[in-house]
DNA sequence: TAAGTAAGTTTACGTCTGTAATTTAAAAGT
DNA sequence: ACTTTTAAATTACAGACGTAAACTTACTTA
C-alpha cells in the first residue's frame, strides 16, 4: 500500500468530496441527492464521480447493508493547500504578491481569518526580499 | 467578434502564455527555444500549444517576413487573478481564509506586497463577519 | 534555379473529464 | 418465491489535453 503523493482531483469530483467532507462521511444516497440539487446532476453522473474518486483514493467505502458509506481519504483543508499551491507554483512568482492580495479581496474572510493572515504578514515581512524576481522563462535564457 | 467571458487555459498553455507575456510579444522560434529548455518540449509541441492559444483567441499574431509574432490578448495579472479566483469559487468558502493563509505563507512575497496585504487586511477587518459559513451543501439541504 | 531550412498546418493518439444510459446484483416488500 | 426498488458496476461517447510526427509552404543560400 502506498500513500498517493498527489491526486489529481477534476473539478466535478471536487463537488462530490465537498459534500462527503462537510457530513464527514456520505452514502451514495446522500450524495446524489445533494448534488441534484446543488448542480441538477443525474445520478448516474455522482455514482460515475463516486467511483473515479474511489480508483484514485480519494474515498473509501464502508459496506453498509445493501450499500456503501464514504469516507475520504485526506482532509479537505489539505486538498485545499495542496490545490492552491501547486496552482500558484505554475504562475509567475513575481506576480504571486498581486494575486494574493486579488484573491484576498475577492473571498469573505472572517476576523479570525484576518488576524491569522495579519501575524502571518508582520511575521514574514521580518525578511521579504525587496522584490520577488519573475520564474517564467529557464534560467540561461538569453532572451530575457 | 466577441470577447471572451472567460476562456479556459490549460496547464500547458499557461507555460507559453507566460513566455510571451515577460516578453512582451515573441517569435515561435523564442517561445520554443525557451519551452525546449525549460520544460523539455519538442517544437512540435510548442507550436500545437500555439495554435490552440490562437484558436482560444488568448493570442494574436502579426505576420513578420516569414514568420509570426505572437501577443497576448489578456493581460498576465488580469489571467492569474481570474484563474486563481474561480479556483477558490469551486471550493469551501468557509476555508478560504485558511487556505489563503497556508498560500501566504508557501509564496514569496517582496515588502511591497506584504504591505499591500496589510492595508487591504486592515480594511476588511472593519467590515468582516465573526464567521464565515459553509457553502458545499445546496442551500435547503436537509443533510446538513 | 535547385536544395535546404524553418514556420505554420494537419493529423495522431492515448488519457482524462463531464455527463450519462444500461446492465447486474442484491434487498425489500407482497 | 416473485416482483419491485435501488445500489453498484460496466459501457458510452464527445471534447479537452499532453505530446508529438508528418506534411506543406515559403524563404534563404549555394
Amino acid at each position: 500500500m502506498e500513500v498517493k503523493a498527489q491526486m489529481e482531483i477534476s473539478d466535478a469530483e471536487w463537488e462530490v468530496m465537498r459534500v462527503i467532507w462537510t457530513l464527514g462521511s456520505a452514502t451514495s444516497h446522500t450524495v446524489i441527492e445533494a448534488l441534484s440539487e446543488k448542480m441538477g446532476w443525474k445520478a448516474a453522473t455522482t455514482k460515475t464521480l463516486l467511483g473515479r474518486l474511489m480508483k484514485k483514493g480519494a474515498l473509501t467505502a464502508k459496506k453498509n447493508g445493501r450499500a456503501f458509506t464514504y469516507f475520504p481519504e485526506i482532509p479537505e483543508q489539505e486538498a485545499m493547500d495542496v490545490a492552491t499551491i501547486s496552482l500558484f507554483d505554475h504562475l509567475c512568482q513575481m506576480r504571486a504578491g498581486a494575486t494574493l492580495t486579488a484573491l484576498a479581496d475577492h473571498v469573505s474572510l472572517s476576523q479570525t481569518d484576518i488576524a491569522n493572515l495579519q501575524k502571518l504578514l508582520t511575521e514574514k515581512a521580518k525578511t521579504a526580499p525587496e522584490k520577488v524576481s519573475c520564474n517564467c522563462l529557464p534560467d540561461d535564457c538569453h532572451c530575457q
